[in-house]
DNA sequence: GCTGTCATGTAACAGGTTACATGATTCG
DNA sequence: CGAATCATGTAACCTGTTACATGACAGC
């Protein structure tokens, strides 16, 4: 039940069709949330029937019509009430993690190959942020009110993808450092032998 | 579709019961892994008829009967081979974000609030799993295999808290030295008047 | 005329959450 | 006897994902 809050904040940033919302939750706010067209056009029609947005029919030069929704007056009202709601701590989960906890039980070659591939992909991410840190926000010291939380929030996706980094690299110069495949001493699993490399 | 391999790594380190699986759920491997025992059951009937898993009924002494599952051999080449799969990178996905970043729809100092509470328990993890870390593991440069691993999560675990509570404290520190109140200058919103205090 | 993009959607399914149901045994 | 804990489950519901469908227009 936040997609729809998300939605709001969104649109109150600027008002949107459903196609432009997709997109733009693979951007900024996308640091924190996704979805998808169809879940958002699915919402979106929710929202408009509970009245949390208006739509306006929009023709377009050399395109098809579209859609605009903005908030409601109700709308606001329930978003409002919902940034004040406290806010549970939601459990990371990550299929990763569960695979380098379980890399015994396959090739631990393999496995230390998925998490290179995702170190990979973090580290172009953390430069992608990087750059959209220095190109939008030059002066971060003088933000204030929208400007700042948006800032803000950058610098979490900055910081969490340097968590991801920091993390996976200990990962990969511990095992590294300690194997590869560990000799001797396996107490766990005596009769089988899990580190065969396919 | 991962819980299943959750649950097989789960149970390759101890065979257990559904209940059992549920506490561990919420302990080590919970780090970065959550599930109910509703889910748990249902997954685990599934396993069973799929013949990753094989069950024996425990009697115990004052306590009713338990059913243990274990791994099968077609579970563990199931397993070996998810782990050599690719995993893609997750996207995070945080209300407390959204909540921070449309921070300006609503009272802000509600947000705040609602910021320092989940600090709050940002920082009681950490402090918890950071004496995990220096009682079960008292010399990490002496592990090895699926003792090492299991350190290694739980460093992530560390390190991802440790996120948390720098970011939020970022946040916060950003927020508070800033304001209250962003005096004047909010271009957005001209008529109404969101900041109120409840 | 074909391919690509913009735009909106439907349908089926998989995964996860919440609430409830049941029964045994221990402890006060 | 009543409450708490261990143990297993069902049912309803909500969310999210994947695959597919449709139509308009733009450019080659």
């Amino acid at each position: 039940m936040a997609l729809e809050h998300a939605l709001l904040v969104a649109l109150r940033e600027q008002p949107a069709s459903g196609l432009e919302l997709a997109k733009r939750f693979g951007r900024s706010i996308g640091f924190f949330w996704h979805a998808t067209h169809q879940q958002i056009y699915r919402v979106l029609a929710r929202m408009d029937a509970d009245g949390w947005v208006t739509v306006t029919e929009v023709a377009q030069s050399g395109r098809p019509d579209k859609k605009e929704y903005a908030v409601s007056p109700a709308g606001e009202r329930v978003l409002a009430g919902w940034l004040a709601e406290p806010t549970p701590m939601e459990p990371l989960r990550s299929e990763l993690a569960v695979k380098m906890r379980g890399a015994s039980y396959g090739d631990r070659g393999a496995v230390l190959e998925v998490v290179r591939a995702n170190l990979a992909d973090h580290r172009l991410r953390l430069a992608h942020y990087e750059q959209l840190e220095k190109r939008d926000h030059p002066h971060p010291e003088a933000l204030t009110g929208h400007e700042l939380d948006q800032y803000l929030v950058l610098r979490g996706g900055i910081r969490l993808e340097r968590f991801w980094v920091e993390w996976l690299t200990e990962y990969l110069e511990s095992r590294q450092a300690r194997s590869p495949e560990d000799p001797a001493r396996s107490p766990e699993d005596p009769a089988r032998s899990p580190e065969e490399s396919r």
